[in-house]
DNA sequence: AGCACGCCGACT
DNA sequence: GTCGGCGTGCTC
C-alpha cells in the first residue's frame, strides 16, 4: 500500500498538489500539518496538510516530501473550513488564503546554498573569469549564498557560472531550509546537584571562603532561591550579587552552578493588577439588556452608537462574560484605529488574557500569538486585531465584535485574498455558533438595511457619555467667501476666527484633509503643462517639504522643479492643496501655535504615530493637520474644534458610495471634538453648502441620509439589494487589452444581459506601465450569485485558453465595497 | 508565484 | 559573442 497526501502551496494555483510519504508519516500526519515539499526544480517549499489517502495519481509519478515541520497541526478544522469559504466565495485560491493567513515565519522557503568541494585537483588555469572569483570566495567563506556570488561577480543571473563549476567539480550546491520562528529563551541558573543539600552546601562555602565573589554568587543564588522559589534569571543573579557575568561563569565551568534555558512569551504583558471594569450607566445598561435579549433570536446584533456614548465599555461587559465560559473573543477594528491606548484599556480589564494581532508586530511575536489561538491558552483568549485576525486558528470562539463595522478598511483591496474581514467574520462566528456584536457610529448602509429588515438585531446607544453634546457644526460656504475676499489662502474667516478663539482658551484644534502633499499638481502659468509620471496616468504631487515631485500610485519622484519642463517659464503654480499646504499656511496664520501634521508622510515607522498622537494627548502640539488617520477612535479629551478644510473633494468620489462615506467621514471627524466637558464645534469648509449629505452630515441625520441612500441603491440597483463582482483587467499594450476585456465582457453580456457594466477605464488608467480596464458585473437579488460565480470562472477559463489574451492578467473583486 | 527556457536587441 | 529583457509554460 502506498501512502499519498493532498497539500495546499502558498501560491495562486488552483489545484492541490499531491505527494508521496511512507506509511509511518502518513500515520503521524493530520490535517493541518506543515511540510517541506520539493517544487519544480529545485525549490523547497512549505505546504499545509489537506488530505492524506492511498489513491496514486494516474497523470504523473507523485514526489515524496523533503520533511516533516510539525508536531501537532497548526491550522484547526474550522479554520481550514473558514479558508475554504473564503477561497470559494472571494474566488481566489486557497494557497491564496493560506499564505495571507500565516504569519511569513510558518511560511520556509529554501535556498540555494554553495560550498565548495575539497577533492578539487584540476588546474586553475582550467577556470574563466568569473568562475576563477567564485573559486576564490570559496577559499576565504567556505558557505556562500546565490545573491553573494551576484555580488561577487556583479551580475543578475549567476546560475550559468555556477552550473559550469558544478560540472568541473569545483562546488556543490544544495538548498537549505531555515526554521525562521526562534523561540525566545532566557538563560536560568541554579545549584549543580551534588550541592543541593543543606551540609554540601556548607562544605561549599566554606571551599569558597578564599574567592570571596564567587561566594557572594552562591549565597545569593541561595537566599534568591529561598525567596521566590521560581527559576533565577542568571541576570538577576548577577545584579544581585554585583558581580560581572565573569565570575558566574567561572563557577558554571567549576560546576558548581549550572545554567538552563526556558523559553519565554516575546510579548508578555507587565502591566499593574486587573481593575474591575467600570459600572455601566444607565444607558450602556439598557443596551447591554437589550443585546442579550437579540441575541436570543439573532447571532449577529448591530449596535449604533453615536461616537463618545460608551461603546467600549459595553463590549467589555460582553468580554468578560464570554471568558467567564472559557470562550475566545476576537475583537476586529481597522488597523488605524488599534491604537495602544485601546490595547492599554483593555489590558486594564483583562490583563494577558490579551493578545494583540496585526501586521506591525514582529513575525515571531504572531507566531507566538498564533499558537497560543491554536491551544486555546487564556493568554490570547481575547485577540484584538485589525482584518487578517478573522483567518486565525479559533478552536472555541465565543464572541467576535466587529468595532467601527463601517469602515472599508475591513474589506481587502490587494493582492487576493479579497475578503470582507466583517463579512468573513459573520460566516466564522456562524461555523463556531458564536455571536457577533457589529458597533458603529455611523453604520454601513448594508448593515443598518439588515437590522432594519430583521436579519440582525439592532441596539441604539444615543446618549454621549457624560451627556456631551454632539458637537455643533457650521458649514461655510468657500464660494462666497472668495467672492467677499474672506478668504486667507485656504481659510475662511470663520475658521481663523474659532481657531484663534479656541486656542486662547489653551484648547486644542484639528484640522482635516483628505490629501497628503503640498499640492496634486503644479501647472505652468505660460503653457498649461503639468508634470506627469512617466509609469502611470496621473500628475505628480508637490511635496514642498522634500523638494520633490512625487507619484502616490508608483512611487517615481524627481527633484522639484524650477521652471517648465515643457517651455521653460518660471511661472509656475499650484492646483488644490494637501496637508503640507495646509501645515504651511497655519504656520503664518498663527506663528505662535505649536503645528503637527499626521499623514502617511509623518507617521513612517513603527512608532511614528504613537509620537504624534501621544505629543498631542499632552498638549506639547496646539493643531494638528491630518489626514483620514486621525479619524478613527481617537479620544482627545481637549480637542474642542475640528475644521474639515474642504469637504468637496470627499463627496467627488465617482462611487455609488461616496456619499454614504463622506457622512461616515465627517461624522468621524466630528465625533473627535467635545468628547468631555464642552460642546465641540466643527466647521465644513465646501463650495457646495447645500449639498444634500452636508445638510444631512451638518445636522447628524443619519436616519435621513440611509433613507436617501437606500432609496438610491435600490433605484440603480447597487447593494445591499444587487451584489457586485468586479473584474480588472491588466496589460501593457493598450491595445491588446481593450481586444481581449471586449471579449470578456462580450461573453458576460450573453449570460448576464445588461447587468454588465463596462469595460471602463478607472479614474488612473495606467499604473506603473501597466493599462486598466473594469467591468462590473451586478448580480439581480433573485440571482444565485454561486451559478453566477460559475459562469465567470468558466468565462474566464475559456478566455485564458485564447492565446493572443494570455498575457492580460485579470483580477476578481468579489463585493467590491 | 517562481523559475527555466527561448527569443531578441544592445553593448563590451 | 554575451547579457539582460520579456513572453510562455509548468510546477505533484
Amino acid at each position: 500500500m502506498r501512502y499519498y497526501i493532498d497539500v495546499i502551496l502558498p501560491i495562486p494555483i488552483e489545484k492541490l498538489f499531491t505527494y508521496e510519504v511512507s506509511e509511518n508519516e502518513a500515520d503521524y500526519l493530520k490535517q493541518g500539518m506543515r511540510v517541506a515539499v520539493p517544487f519544480g526544480k529545485k525549490k523547497i517549499y512549505t505546504a499545509l496538510v489537506f488530505r492524506i489517502h492511498n489513491e496514486p495519481p494516474s497523470l504523473y509519478e507523485a514526489k515524496p516530501i523533503d520533511q516533516l515541520l510539525d508536531e501537532a497541526p497548526i491550522v484547526s478544522p474550522t479554520q481550514l473550513e473558514h479558508w475554504l469559504w473564503i477561497a470559494d466565495y472571494y474566488m481566489c485560491t486557497i494557497g491564496d488564503v493560506f499564505k495571507a493567513a500565516v504569519p511569513s515565519a510558518f511560511l520556509l522557503e529554501s535556498e540555494t546554498i554553495i560550498t565548495k568541494n575539497d577533492k578539487f585537483s584540476l588546474p586553475e588555469t582550467a577556470l574563466k573569469d568569473d568562475e576563477w572569483l567564485v573559486y576564490e570566495a570559496l577559499q576565504h567563506q567556505p558557505v556562500l549564498k546565490v545573491q553573494e556570488v551576484s555580488q561577487i561577480i556583479d551580475r543578475k543571473n549567476v546560475f550559468p557560472v555556477l552550473n559550469r563549476l558544478l560540472d568541473k567539480q569545483v562546488l556543490y550546491l544544495k538548498e537549505e531550509v531555515y526554521e525562521q520562528y526562534k523561540p525566545k529563551l532566557v538563560r536560568y541558573i541554579r545549584l549543580a546537584p551534588p550541592y543541593t543539600s543543606e551540609d554540601r552546601l556548607q562544605v561549599l562555602l566554606n571551599e569558597l571562603n578564599r574567592a570571596p565573589k564567587q561566594k557572594e554568587v552562591v549565597l545569593n543564588l541561595f537566599t534568591l532561591e529561598a525567596a521566590t522559589r521560581k527559576p533565577i534569571k542568571v541576570k538577576e543573579l548577577e545584579e544581585k550579587a554585583k558581580v560581572s557575568s565573569g565570575v558566574v561563569k567561572t563557577l558554571i565551568d567549576k560546576e558548581v552552578l549550572q545554567e538552563y534555558h526556558l523559553q519565554v512569551d516575546r510579548v508578555q504583558y507587565a502591566g499593574h493588577e486587573t481593575k474591575a471594569s467600570k459600572v455601566l450607566n444607565e444607558f450602556q445598561m439598557e443596551a447591554l439588556k437589550q443585546i442579550d435579549e437579540n441575541y436570543k433570536k439573532h447571532q449577529v446584533t448591530l449596535l449604533h452608537g453615536v461616537t463618545s456614548s460608551g461603546k467600549t465599555e459595553v463590549y467589555v461587559k460582553l468580554i468578560e462574560r464570554m471568558i467567564a465560559q472559557g470562550k475566545q473573543v476576537l475583537y476586529l477594528l481597522p488597523e488605524i484605529a488599534l491604537t495602544t491606548q485601546l490595547i492599554h484599556r483593555l489590558q486594564d480589564y483583562f490583563g494577558n488574557k490579551v493578545s494583540v494581532y496585526h501586521s506591525k508586530y514582529s513575525v515571531n511575536e504572531r507566531v507566538e500569538v498564533w499558537n497560543h489561538i491554536m491551544e486555546n491558552n487564556t493568554k490570547a483568549q481575547i485577540v484584538l486585531g485589525a482584518r487578517s485576525s478573522v483567518l486565525l486558528p479559533f478552536t472555541n470562539l465565543g464572541l467576535v465584535i466587529v468595532d467601527e463595522e463601517h469602515e472599508t478598511s475591513f474589506k481587502q483591496f490587494d493582492p487576493a485574498p479579497r475578503y470582507h474581514a466583517r463579512d468573513a467574520a459573520i460566516v466564522l462566528a456562524m461555523m463556531h455558533k458564536a455571536r457577533v456584536l457589529l458597533g458603529s457610529a455611523t453604520p454601513s448602509v448594508e448593515s443598518y438595511y439588515n437590522a432594519k429588515l430583521g436579519k440582525y438585531g439592532f441596539v441604539e446607544l444615543n446618549r454621549r457619555f457624560g451627556n456631551v453634546l454632539m458637537p455643533e457644526m457650521e458649514l461655510v460656504d468657500i464660494k462666497e467667501k472668495h467672492k467677499k475676499k474672506r478668504m486667507n489662502g485656504h481659510f475662511s474667516d470663520r475658521l481663523i476666527k474659532e481657531i484663534e478663539e479656541v486656542l486662547s482658551e489653551g484648547e486644542q484644534v484639528i484640522l482635516f484633509q483628505n490629501r497628503r502633499g503640498f499640492a496634486p499638481i503644479i501647472e505652468c502659468e505660460t503653457c498649461g503643462h503639468s508634470a506627469q509620471c512617466p509609469n502611470c496616468d496621473v500628475s505628480l504631487t508637490y511635496h514642498r517639504y522634500k523638494k520633490q515631485l512625487r507619484c502616490h500610485y508608483c512611487g517615481y519622484h524627481i527633484a522639484e522643479q524650477r521652471s517648465c519642463l515643457s517651455c521653460g517659464s518660471l511661472e509656475l503654480n499650484t492646483k488644490g492643496f494637501g496637508t503640507e499646504q495646509v501645515e504651511v499656511e497655519l504656520k503664518s496664520l498663527f506663528p505662535k501655535a505649536n503645528i503637527a501634521r499626521m499623514d502617511s508622510d509623518t507617521t513612517k515607522g513603527k512608532y511614528g504615530y504613537e509620537k504624534i498622537i501621544t505629543a498631542f494627548e499632552q498638549h506639547e502640539i496646539d493643531v494638528l493637520v491630518g489626514t483620514q488617520m486621525l479619524t478613527k477612535g481617537l479620544d482627545f479629551r481637549n480637542v474642542t474644534l475640528v475644521g474639515i478644510m474642504n469637504a468637496d473633494n470627499l463627496l467627488n468620489h465617482p462611487d455609488f458610495r461616496a456619499h454614504e462615506r463622506s457622512f461616515q467621514l465627517i461624522q468621524q471627524v466630528a465625533g473627535r471634538a467635545g468628547r468631555t466637558r464642552k460642546r465641540g464645534k466643527v466647521i465644513v469648509q465646501t463650495y457646495n453648502p447645500y449639498h444634500q449629505i452636508l445638510q444631512q452630515a451638518s445636522m447628524h441625520k443619519f436616519l435621513d441620509m440611509f433613507t436617501d441612500q437606500i432609496n438610491e441603491r435600490k433605484q440603480y440597483k447597487y447593494p445591499p439589494f444587487y451584489r457586485l463582482i468586479k473584474l480588472t483587467f491588466k496589460n501593457r499594450d493598450y491595445q491588446k487589452l481593450h481586444e481581449g476585456t471586449n471579449w470578456f465582457s462580450t461573453s458576460l453580456k450573453n449570460s448576464f444581459g445588461s447587468n454588465v457594466l463596462g469595460p471602463e477605464q478607472p479614474p488612473v488608467g495606467r499604473i506603473r506601465n501597466e493599462y486598466i480596464l473594469n467591468v462590473l458585473v451586478k448580480i439581480p437579488p433573485k440571482r444565485s450569485i454561486k451559478e453566477v460565480k460559475t459562469t465567470i470562472r468558466k468565462i474566464k477559463k475559456s478566455f485564458e485558453a485564447i492565446p493572443q489574451y494570455k498575457a492580460i492578467r485579470i483580477i476578481l473583486n468579489v463585493d467590491n465595497y
